[in-house]
DNA sequence: CCTTTATATTACTCTGACATATTGATTTGA
DNA sequence: TCAAATCAATATGTCAGAGTAATATAAAGG
């Protein structure tokens, strides 16, 4: 993930350690990461979860800026990252204004952790794993056909650490991510590989909830087992199909886990 | 498209109009759009078509914002828009270096743009294809399950202008962007409509390289209503199928152009 | 009523300075 | 001799203020 990563970003206090101070606390500011990035974070997750609506203009650059006590500089870095990403569109004149909804680019990486960082909108997470179970498992015929030796090798290891530790530890979604990545790499398509990339970040953020809620109820290892064994054997329909369940499983989990 | 957009950013010439000029020609350059917006295209162009290689270093803010003649200011806002897109990082001391192709958000809008503004890889096209051939009928099927009658309508307007006009005219392949954009909608899942928004532009790059190379070899529009016909009948097979054709149709008149 | 011109507001760019963090060498201690 | 701690060099990060360019709105003219 680029810059502005996933865990919560430390509220920035404003420490005003200073004993004697006839001067306002500044220059001593936020303890998170880059400024810029800092505040890319903040007002990215305020546009996603709708506190600023799509039409809605923010205040302008020197009154924003002041209002946030950072330079112009840093301000302007931050909006230019958020236009990158398709969520606000910044002119002379009319000031920088949020765009609508369809020309975010919700499958960046960070647009997905800033929606993930609030309560997620579980009609998009709906979409997400909808666009998961239609893509993963071409994923995986794709990988049956083409996939080599070291691409097995791969997934062997990760299924290996998958059963070492579990999906509540991290170094076990690691290695559930290790397999995925591996069965995406072994398709030798890139855009397959940062498409599901996003993804499975996001549906990671929502592996977490499902922790959080009931102890994990289904031990996950039996089902990749069955997509190893089809993409090893070059079987194409089977593949597919081990795969197509067990994103099924996933989102059932995931569901009742967000409803319940 | 954002900010950087297609056409040819004319070439930054520095216009030395001034007649007495004992001043350096400064403050008079580049023609093009908002200028960090220039040096992004540029750099990020140069990024994606190999000319800077991953594990590179670029040489210092200093240095390289003065060879483009333009402030640190724009350089750095520049550098923030690539890195928002996962192309570079930037690390006090270490500089900012190229990050790995794996990092790269190849299906944000602006770098298919970029990757496209040179000469396309055609693996990577192929990639794109692929994907597309994955989704698209996907998203048929779902459109056939979902449609109301507003999205009925849509698709039969779409198609109306694509017989009124030809592919060769932009008014046409407008009216096709509207026709696919009119399925996708109709699945009632932003996370689909997001990610072929993408590919479409993408794809609708290479139906202009397809047309320059030769006249358009078939007429699209029965193809498309035989998919516009199963999704109104509800009809989930047929929907997936006859995208599935049509997609598989452009993909060949693609290949046989970009090749031969 | 429509077109054109003026103007005020806003983002955009530039400059130059200082702060901060990270690397790599240097020094110190075991 | 080797390892850990210290220090200096360097490039990015942040700040402040001034001036430029573009554009929407209002005003003037046809």
């Amino acid at each position: 993930m680029s810059d502005t990563d996933m865990p919560e970003t430390p509220p920035p206090v404003v420490q005003t350690d200073d004993d004697a101070s006839t001067t306002t606390p500044r220059t001593r500011r936020g303890t998170g990461r880059r400024l810029h990035g800092a505040i890319a974070h903040k007002l990215g997750a305020a546009i996603v979860s709708g506190e600023y609506r799509p039409g809605d203009t923010l205040s302008g650059e020197v009154a924003f800026s002041e209002a946030l006590d950072v330079s112009r500089s840093a301000y302007r870095e931050a909006v230019q990252v958020l236009s990158a990403k398709g969520l606000v569109e910044s002119r002379p004149k009319t000031g920088t204004r949020v765009l609508p909804r369809s020309r975010w680019n919700l499958l960046d990486p960070d647009v997905l952790a800033w929606a993930f960082s609030g309560e997620p909108d579980i009609h998009f997470v709906r979409s997400l794993f909808e666009l998961r179970a239609i893509v993963e498992p071409a994923a995986a015929r794709l990988a049956a056909e083409r996939r080599e030796k070291a691409d097995l090798k791969e997934m062997r290891d990760a299924l290996a650490a998958m059963r070492r530790h579990t999906l509540a530890t991290e170094a076990g979604r690691a290695a559930d991510r290790d397999f995925h990545n591996a069965v995406l790499a072994a398709t030798r398509n890139d855009a397959l590989v940062v498409l599901t990339a996003s993804i499975g970040a996001a549906v990671a953020w929502t592996t977490q909830f499902k922790q959080r809620s009931r102890a994990l109820p289904r031990n996950p290892v039996p089902d990749h087992v069955k997509v190893y064994d089809a993409i090893a054997a070059g079987d194409v329909e089977g593949a597919g199909e081990a795969m197509r369940l067990l994103v099924d499983l996933a989102l059932e989990d995931t569901r009742s886990a967000m409803e319940g």
